[in-house]
DNA sequence: CTTAATTATGTCATATCAGACATAATTGCA
DNA sequence: TGCAATTATGTCTGATATGACATAATTAAG
């Protein structure tokens, strides 16, 4: 945040506070989730190269189209593990999941 | 596998299949497979390296000693999800699990 | 060998994730 | 604007992953 803004913030008696503090979240358990996002945000650009929408994806990997668009909206209930199957049926390799998930 | 074994065992009437062929698994199960192996292999070694037994990992992630042996064993009831989380609290880095994934 | 520590394996009840469905919201185009 | 396609959201039931426990197997040190 630009320290211009806090500092308007603060002089108002307000306290600047990160999504990590705000919501009491571990580095580990920011981490995890920034992980999922990064996948997430992978798996809708592979779909939209490959032109599909989210029921012919679907189809293709044996799931629904709200279950894509849950994926691609970072839904809790999704895990890492179905995000790359869908991955990789998409097309990514090992290289770039491994790349969506070391990016910062 | 060296062309010598298999002519040994083609000339005996055998046939040389792929661990994949022999299983019936698609490329990109095999490819999940691969990178559980490769983060359970990570797991082991950052564990090893902390000089932590599987029954200390596991009270630092609420885990029990028979779970934390499964993820090293390569157990199909372990989840990528779990996986990653471990290795996040053994320290290791979006990096280091990037590059667990990405080597062949 | 004996013993203690560590690791491996099997099972179970509970928790979490899965696909499926209905339906709402959004988008794009004529 | 109207309409069709696409995407988002909520909920259900069945499937899978979870920690926990018991106990077997392995390893290490004396």
């Amino acid at each position: 945040m630009e320290s211009i803004k806090r500092q308007r913030i603060e002089a108002a008696g307000g306290k600047v506070v990160t999504i990590a503090e705000f919501l009491d979240l571990s580095p580990e358990e920011m981490e995890i989730i920034e992980i999922r996002l990064a996948l997430s945000k992978s798996l809708k650009k592979f779909r939209q190269q490959e032109q599909l929408s989210q029921r012919k994806l679907a189809e293709n990997i044996n799931s629904s189209q709200s279950r894509v668009a849950k994926m691609e909206a970072n839904d809790p209930s999704v895990s890492i593990d179905l995000l790359i199957k869908s991955l990789l049926s998409l097309g990514a390799t090992r290289e770039d999941i491994a790349a969506a998930i070391s990016r910062k």
